[in-house]
DNA sequence: CCGTGTGAAGCTGTTCACAGCT
DNA sequence: AGCTGTGAACAGCTTCACACGG
C-alpha cells in the first residue's frame, strides 16, 4: 500500500518509466483503460512483470477490468517525481553535450535543461542551436545553487569525468548520468548512472551473427 | 577452453568491454601485468565476477601472477569481434544523429561510420561537421550493400522507428542500436539493443533523495 | 605463497498459476 | 467472466571460498 521506495530494483524503475511512455501513446489515441495483457501485447512486454512491477507501489488496477489510463499515468508520475520540474545541468559542450542540451527528451516532462559547461574559450559564451548558453565550468557551483540543480550530465573527456563528477556532487547535485568512457566510482547519498556509447557498440558486434 | 559463444550473457559481454578499456588504459601507463584484484580495486569491479567472466571463455591467466595485459587486452578483442572493422551506419540526421556519426568511439576500435541518413531536403547532401555525408534514406539499401555494413544506428523519431529497423534489417544489417524512444520488436537471428536516454534520466530521478 | 579457475552457495529478478475481487 | 495481485517455483547472475597450478 505505502509507497516504500526501498527494495525497488533499477530494472523495475526503468520498466515504470517504459510503462508511463506506452500509457502516454495510449492516451493519445483516445483510449480509456488497459489490460496488463493488452500492454504487454502491444509494445512487447511481459503481463505479469507488468503487474508485479505496478504492484510494489500500489494496488492501482480493477479487477476484471484493468488500470485507468489517466489515473495509471498519474501514479507513475508522482513514483518518478517528474511531477515537479528538476533543473539540469549538463558538462562538456561537445558534439553530444551540445545534442543532449537541445534534446526535447531533456527539455520536457519533468526535466529542463538549465546551463551547459565547458572549459573551451572557443565555446564558452556561445549559445547551441536552440539557444541554450554554454558558460565556463568555474560557474558549475554559483549555478547549480541558483537553480537548485538536482542533476548533472556529464559529457567529458574520460580523463576529467571523475573530477567533475565530484565538483557536481560538491556544488550539491544529486544524481549525475554520465556519458563519458570512464569508470567513476559512486559516492554514498547519491545516484550514478551512466551510458557508454562504445560499449553499447562493442556488445552488439559480440552478438552479431558473422 | 572452447570459445563457445552461447550461453554467455550480455551483462558479462558488456563488462569484457569495460575490461578492455581498463586494459588499454593500464597499457598506456606501461604496466605488463595485473591481476583480478588489482583490476578490481582500480576500476571498482568484483574481482572473483573478473575471474569467472574470463573464464567462460578461456583460461587467459597465470596462477601465482595474474594477467598479461597486452595478451588478454588482445584475446578480448578477438572475443568482441572487433579485430575487423565493422562498417556503421547512421539513420536520422538530427542533433544526436551528427553527434553520433563524429564521435571518436563510434570511429575507431574496430567501427566507422561510412553514412548518415535522412530524408529532410535540407539535409541531405549536406556534411556533418567531420566530414560524414548525409544521404536520402532511401539510399540505405544499396549502402548497406556496397560496404557491407554489419551495424545501423537508429536516431530518428519514435514515430518511425519501427519501419527503420525492419529497412535495416531488410538491407542485412545484422545489428541495431536505437535510441528511439519506441519499443521495437525484436527480429530473431539478429540483434537489437536499445539506449533510451529519456529513460536514464527518469530512473535517475526515481532514485534522487529529496 | 600467490592468484587463477571453479564448484557451490546465495541472492535477485522473472515467470507461473491461481485465489479473490469487481 | 475477466483481470488483478501475489505466493511459490524457477532461472540467472553474483559472490564466496578453496583446491590447484605456477
Amino acid at each position: 500500500m505505502s509507497a516504500k521506495t526501498a527494495n525497488i530494483s533499477e530494472a523495475t524503475v526503468t520498466r515504470l518509466s517504459i510503462y508511463l511512455r506506452c500509457l502516454q501513446t495510449l492516451e493519445k489515441e483516445g483510449r480509456q483503460t488497459v489490460s496488463s495483457q493488452e500492454l504487454a501485447r502491444q509494445f512487447h512486454l511481459n503481463s505479469a512483470q507488468i503487474r508485479k512491477d505496478l504492484a510494489y507501489f500500489g494496488a492501482f488496477g480493477t479487477r476484471g477490468v484493468g488500470y485507468c489510463i489517466a489515473n495509471l499515468k498519474d501514479q507513475i508520475i508522482k513514483l518518478l517525481k517528474l511531477n515537479k520540474e528538476k533543473a539540469v545541468v549538463i558538462v562538456g559542450a561537445g558534439h553530444l553535450g551540445q545534442a543532449l542540451a537541445d534534446f526535447q527528451g531533456f527539455n520536457s516532462g519533468g526535466f529542463r535543461v538549465v546551463a551547459l559547461f565547458d572549459i573551451d574559450p572557443a565555446k564558452v559564451g556561445k549559445k547551441t542551436a536552440k539557444g541554450k548558453s554554454i558558460l565556463h565550468a568555474k560557474r558549475i557551483p554559483e549555478i547549480a545553487k541558483k537553480h537548485n540543480v538536482a542533476i548533472g550530465i556529464i559529457a567529458v573527456r574520460p580523463q576529467s569525468a571523475q573530477a567533475i563528477y565530484d565538483t557536481l556532487l560538491k556544488a550539491g547535485v544529486k544524481g549525475v548520468l554520465t556519458f563519458a568512457p570512464a569508470q567513476i566510482k559512486e559516492k554514498p547519498l547519491t545516484k550514478l548512472r551512466a551510458v557508454d556509447l562504445k560499449i553499447n557498440l562493442e556488445t552488439l558486434s559480440f552478438f552479431l551473427r558473422s
